[in-house]
DNA sequence: CTTTGCATTAACAATTATGTTAAATAAAAC
DNA sequence: GTTTTATTTAACATAATTGTTAATGCAAAG
């Protein structure tokens, strides 16, 4: 039994690796960018056992794809349901929100990037369904609180997608400025990282200015 | 004489249609994704006029890079040399990028997702030089005036940094998000439109609030 | 009208990418 | 221990992609 304990072990491992090596290789060169080889090198095994676990480049870009909308996507909901103040709330979120970006900080422009290009790869993934796709159930649930809190005079009356919209630029935008910003000559690293450290604070700041009676 | 013209006229043509096709297919695939045999077919050119032209895929690129970089640019510099008080270059800056945007709004993403995998592409580019390099002479323009600005209490200190990037920010980041909102059923297409329309106006007033004493 | 040089074409070459397959190896089941 | 099944490898196949080249056409200049 230990030899079949440590068989699923190291055919999980081959496969896990293989994952592995595909996101670094598809988050820094997107699809058409990635190659299947460089993939195998980085995960240390023959590009044929590529095609083994994952048939075709594509379908092993889907799965990486779907992992990465998923941390990005899912991680919102929860906030929404504890039972706090709608300005909390906002608070909340845009910490949380700001916090998962810094431990991804590639993840965005890859979703976006990729489904620019090719929009079908959103259908096909966990956005697809309006019942489970959580990025949808979470901005109902905004949605429906922010409403609320319209009703009972807390926040001025706006339009629900343009505070998150607001929260989402703020948030993501110098992320992908940076590269952008150094090559520019506007910003030193040291002083981008000085920026990026007060960013949470400050967009939160903006948006309750913002939403404030 | 006229001849000769028409020969330069055709020859001039071929060349533009190569760039334009060029423009086309970079935009909208990325360097990775492009086929040179695409941007021939879309030129209504054999592919060898391509080489002929311009002898590679990078260099036939690094052309289209630069003229959207530059348009992107080169734009922001005049607004700031024009005598108004800073708040109504704000304001114009915000419009003015607002236009641009709405006129080419594949530029943007194009500049950040090439420049992101290849960073050199902007150290050669018309980034390069820091005296000719219109982005810093904008944001040094900009820096100063602004500056000057809370010196005379007209605005609230803060980092002129901070403050491109939240125009930057609300004015792009919707463009980029579209498909992705659009896919996960929040907006319709229709829907989208709206917001756009009124989105100018929004992110000026939210600059301003944010700005003011 | 002939020569010169640029523009254009079609065919070809080389490389690289993805994907396949059959044989070898290792593991699990009986 | 033998059989069966899953994993791994190496070599191969196919197609696509960038880039080249030699021949052809064509306009302009002398």
């Amino acid at each position: 039994m230990a030899k079949k304990e440590k068989k699923e072990a190291v055919k999980q491992d081959v496969k896990a690796q293989i994952l592995q090596a595909a996101e670094e290789e598809f988050l820094s060169a997107g699809y058409a960018g990635a190659r299947t080889t460089n993939i195998a090198k980085r995960a240390g095994v023959t590009h044929a056992m590529l095609h083994y676990y994952f048939q075709s480049k594509m379908n092993l870009f889907e799965m990486v794809f779907q992992r990465k909308a998923g941390i990005f996507f899912g991680s919102f909901v929860a906030i929404m349901e504890k039972p706090l103040p709608f300005i909390e709330k906002i608070s909340l979120f845009i910490e949380a929100h700001w916090t998962i970006l810094q431990a991804n900080p590639s993840i965005p422009m890859f979703i976006i990037s990729e489904a620019t290009k090719n929009p079908d790869l959103l259908k096909a993934s966990i956005l697809q369904d309006a019942d489970t796709n959580p990025f949808r159930k979470f901005y109902k649930s905004f949605e429906k609180e922010m409403r609320k809190a319209i009703r009972q005079q807390v926040i001025k009356p706006m339009e629900p997608i343009e505070v998150l919209m607001m929260i989402f630029s703020l948030n993501i935008f110098p992320v992908f400025a940076q590269p952008v910003l150094l090559a520019a000559g506007i910003l030193s690293e040291k002083h981008y990282r000085k920026m990026m450290k007060q960013r949470s604070r400050r967009v939160t700041a903006f948006v309750m200015n913002a939403l404030m009676m």
